[in-house]
DNA sequence: AAGTCTGTTAGGAT
DNA sequence: TATCCTAACAGACT
């Protein structure tokens, strides 16, 4: 589930829980997130290195550490940190069979830091602080929720664009931070059918829409530092206005049935009536 | 209970 | 270049 309202909330997060403090130890078992480096090495790296900062652009964590490093952390499909003063817990998290934290920091004040990614699509890069921003914040457009998106500028960020607006929208080079929920939330919004060719859409189209995706972002995140916990845990009422909602009535006009159709492979909910379609 | 679905995105084919 | 599709994985759900 992490889009920008997720990863936002994790680096707030970290920055209460771990900057300004040091790694006492860490925990870096072997998986898919590290990629080519080895976890002893990073392990060694982390151990003894004090937290300054947590910054993020898009979808991307980089977790600022003394002398201009930095560890970036891509939260993919499933990923997720955890916070705990408690020894019995992070050692039970420490013990799980499955499923454990793929990463895990004592930190010096007693609290430990868990990143658990089941699914495994997440990625953990450390190095130079410049060298991770350069590959992982510069491919990306401008943050959805940073800049203040405005009608003026989405129209430009669509100028030419012949594939979907759902579909321009999710490309994080375009537009950083907008995933399949929040993009599905923020058409319903606006009113505009997914399929709408970027370009088509009018001055005021554009207008609604950078509105409704301030909205639909702030919605999601007030939730996430509401609750503290993750939207769509099993067994929680869905959040959301359209997504995930094929065949009940739109919550906005009460008539038309919500439809799912998919875009680029992609599930991608509307209201056939609130959203027309384009011609 | 096998089969289908899922929030991401890199990379390859067209 | 632009667009589309698949793979990578584990778990929830039908």
């Amino acid at each position: 589930m992490p889009e920008l309202p997720e990863v936002e909330h994790a680096r707030r997060s970290l920055e209460r829980w771990a900057v300004g403090r040091a790694v006492a130890a860490a925990a870096v078992p072997p998986s898919r997130l590290l990629g080519a480096a080895s976890p002893a090495s990073l392990r060694r790296w982390l151990t003894g290195r004090r937290i300054e900062s947590a910054a993020r652009r898009g979808k991307h964590l980089l977790v600022g550490f003394e002398q201009a490093t930095a560890l970036h952390v891509h939260l993919g499909m499933s990923g997720c940190f955890a916070y705990t003063r408690d020894e019995a817990v992070s050692a039970r998290w420490s013990r799980l069979p499955i499923g454990g934290p793929r990463l895990s920091l004592a930190l010096d004040d007693g609290g430990t830091v868990a990143l658990f990614d089941p699914r495994m699509f997440g990625r953990l890069d450390a190095g130079a602080w410049a060298d991770l921003a350069a590959r992982f914040f510069d491919p990306l457009g401008p943050d959805a929720w940073l800049e203040p998106l405005t009608g003026r500028h989405l129209t430009a960020l669509l100028r030419g664009v012949g594939r979907p607006v759902k579909v321009a929208l999710m490309d994080q080079s375009r537009v950083a931070g907008l995933g399949n929920i929040q993009v599905a939330e923020a058409l319903w919004l606006a009113r505009i059918h997914p399929e709408r060719p970027g370009a088509a859409l009018t001055r005021a189209d554009a207008s609604r829409l950078a509105r409704a995706i301030r909205a639909t972002l702030a919605s999601t995140l007030a939730d996430l530092e509401a609750g503290g916990g993750y939207l769509q845990d099993a067994g929680s009422e869905n959040p959301f206005s359209v997504y995930g909602r094929e065949g009940e009535r739109c919550r906005r006009c009460r008539l038309a049935a919500i439809r799912r159709t998919v875009l680029a492979g992609r599930a991608t909910y509307f209201c056939p009536r609130c959203q027309p379609v384009p011609r």
